[in-house]
DNA sequence: TTGACATGGTCTCAGATAGAGACCATCAAC
DNA sequence: GTTGATGGTCTCTATCTGAGACCATGTCAA
């Protein structure tokens, strides 16, 4: 089957089943791990373990309040591991727990659609301005 | 390659070319297709074309005003067409263009992957609750 | 005839959320 | 002594989101 029948088919069977939105597990995920800077930091720790402020070099752009903010979910979900030692000042070291790896897979497609894709989705964009 | 270290290895590439968030293709790509209801609503469409109202129904938490930007977004992306029969009171049929069907596939292992790792990150939630 | 409902939106207002940047304590290097 | 790095927190403001009213027209039922 191709993957948006596929996909067309979850989508109907979750319609079907009365699917509320508080208990749509896709759902619930994609709330925490959908967002910007969740994916980006997957995908920066997807190299290997890395400390706070390499983090905040890496992603330049992210406020240490939204990257404190997003580690912490991504710890209560499960997905990365937060080691503190206690030094002075003390280091902080994130990394990915197992099922943080298993969610590479999948980031892996998105990331390689969007490559493959970008020049598309501009090229669209541009049409649509120059019909406006 | 493992798809977690070919994913480190992306993200070191970027970081190597210096990559300004503004051009880098996967950051303004998520930037517009990874929220919440861009997703949810590829998915509803995998299924085939859909109505304004009917999307609406599919989604009920949706509030209208943001069914109508995630759509306009979408078309203008290049992911949905848009068609308006002239009928009175007019109506409206959104539908995958090619490019939108051929983020099937990467949307498709996403979903998966909340599927099968749902129960994962709820226990992960409820260890952190508890060691709270 | 009158009212309810569907059509695909737009508009406004309040509340949630994100980002910018100051601030903290401590230590090392210059 | 001053600067920078450590890993954050706090506050203020700007932005974004959701709720719900509103519109014009047509169909259907009572």
């Amino acid at each position: 089957m191709r993957a948006d029948q596929a996909l067309g088919a979850k989508f109907e069977s979750w319609l079907a089943m009365g699917f509320d939105e508080t208990r749509c597990p896709v759902r619930r995920l994609l709330d925490h791990v959908g967002d910007r800077w969740s994916m980006l930091l997957l995908a920066a720790l997807a190299g290997g373990p890395r400390r706070f402020s390499a983090l905040a070099r890496a992603v330049p752009d992210i406020s240490k309040r939204m990257l404190t903010q997003t580690l912490r979910t991504l710890e209560t979900d499960g997905l990365v591991h937060r080691d503190v030692q206690p030094t002075v000042p003390p280091s902080v070291t994130y990394s990915l727990t197992p099922l943080g790896v298993s969610f590479a897979g999948p980031l892996l497609g998105l990331v390689e659609w969007a490559e493959a894709n970008f020049g598309a989705v501009v090229a669209a964009r541009a049409r649509m301005a120059a019909a406006a």
